[in-house]
DNA sequence: TATGAATGAGAATTCATTCAT
DNA sequence: GATGAATGAATTCTCATTCAT
């Protein structure tokens, strides 16, 4: 950390704040004190505090994509990419443990930004999601995956436990332990055979 | 609608609104508005802005709990009581279609209330999951679902991939569709035999 | 305390509470709890809070004027008459404790009341001043006491004198004790001969 | 005045108001329009409303108490003294007509402040009333003052007749007049002799 | 007459935003 | 560029007052 610039400061600095609590609970007096700024410079890196918490959204996304494309390009074996991807997931958990849980909460209310926001963000979603839906659809072809199951709705199944499993309250299991099962559940269900 | 109590109005209004907009983004001039109730009624029945969204959720899940339970305790087949409880949640999903989203993004959000309230929450949260939980563990019993599943986790995950597939935004199929595919994801997975 | 109209009842709650606390540190609800009585039933008795306060204030100085009245009729040696006055003085403090502070208070402060009442409240102030006004008038023409010093002065300064006597707050001497000293140098003054 | 800070603008601002009218009947913003300030400008310098009050008697008394002093160490005749404390206390109020009111029915009113506030109150009240204090205990040191009236008792009482003197509504004689009749009372009090 | 639920005007307070230094 | 004192618009919240029962 030798010389992070003052937008990257903030940046940080905010994300923090805004996992931790509501949006109205979180005062750019908050965010200047934890980022060792002024008040006003804030203003010369984001237009006002809605900007400054969908960057910290968009910047949360970029970087998860990021962590699972890698992961993703590698291996060809689809039930070893999912548990790739859902290992990357929950890594990407613990190093950011609470932006995580913002973003997955930003993920569902519709209310992040206006306008041209409201799609950036969305197209990051949807980036992740089809990433995800390509590995199905990968098995798919090579038929190892149900032919009856749409991957872009399997793909937010999958995202959906990944999620649901790496969040903390008092679940059963180890992390990886829970991360595992899960991805087995997803590949072979409930049900007895 | 005869007559209901001004504070089951004032529930409601909010409920509403706040399902629709972030809790700073709702003013109590939008509730009383929209309740038709003057500004004081809500602090009758309410402590403050803050407890009456906390009351909103509560309700919420309370009457979701409810809806589910009514279901679960009639069939005795785990698949079929399964399918009732996405079910259920689907028509209690169109019903209340706002607070859904809502719930949803609160049951992540570890901000909500502080003391007391947060604790409740938790409650009427697991008691949803357990109610969940039994059907599974039925199933294990009677021999139809893997032993090596544990049932809670296997709640949590059933009802992950529930909430997802009833989200809104741009997903395939209808509603009824999706649920029936998902429950099917869920009881056999996406591997191919 | 057979029975007391509920007019009687709500001025001596009120009485209470407005000694106790500053005019907005009182509400109107507490006037009613303290009292017994509903809400609107202040209003059947008072036109308003700032009219339910003057007749509180108005009522204290009535009734202290009533027993100053009563000790003076009967002596007719004025240094005796001063002794009892600060005597009836402080047996009303002990009685109504609460209220003399109060009365203290707004003797000073000439924010009470708008028009009539304002009058009304300098008028009750003015016959208890000339009360003891009188008994050193008539010490001055029985030749007893200074004639360069105007009664209706003196009349003022024996009554500051002795309320400041009776006041609580960490002074010397038990009250009757702490009121004859008093007395004693409103009449000979601090210097020895 | 080519300078004030911020806070002295807004303490005397509200030092005009809350003399002249009850604490209710002040507004904030009534005390910016006095004092040119924004509204958020008062909640930089002092914590709230009831904060603002006590700050306002707290310097009113410090100031008295400065006043007073700086009368007292020059002459060393308690009689010369005591007259002279009661021309300063007369001057301090022309000078401030309004806040010696307050000052002194807040004297009396128990109610300012909670916890640290009310204490520091105490400690300047009894600063001024051991100033007065000091002074009759030399008077009697020296033999000049009756030994049998404590000092502090009639420090109060000097103090309490000086105030008396110097409250406008209606009295006879000007102000430095009515100064000096009154500590001839206090020195020779009313008796003939 | 008595009541207290309902009301909304009005005040305190907060905090994003500006701008002089 | 950076800062933080100053600002006032916007909001929450209180409580005197009304009025239907």
């Amino acid at each position: 950390m030798v010389h992070r610039g003052k937008r990257e400061l903030i940046l940080k600095a905010a994300e923090a704040l805004f996992t931790a609590r509501r949006f109205d609970q979180v005062t750019l007096e908050d965010v200047c004190e934890k980022g060792r700024v002024g008040k006003g410079t804030i203003y010369r890196y984001f237009r006002d505090k809605e900007d400054l918490y969908a960057q910290v959204v968009l910047s949360g996304l970029d970087e998860l994509h990021n962590s699972l494309e890698h992961r993703v390009s590698r291996s060809t074996v689809p039930d070893r990419e999912l548990l790739a991807i859902a290992e990357a997931l929950r890594r990407s958990h613990c190093k950011r443990e609470s932006l995580f849980r913002s973003l997955h909460s930003m993920w569902l209310r519709q209310s992040v930004g206006r306008g041209t926001l409201r799609e950036e963000l969305r197209a990051r979603q949807r980036r992740i999601m089809s990433l995800v839906s390509s590995v199905i659809s990968a098995g798919v072809e090579r038929g190892q995956y149900r032919r009856d199951m749409a991957p872009p709705l399997a793909a937010r199944m999958f995202l959906a436990m990944a999620r649901e499993a790496i969040r903390r309250p008092d679940a059963e299991g180890s992390h990886p332990v829970r991360v595992k099962s899960v991805v087995a559940l997803f590949l072979d269900g409930v049900r007895k055979r």
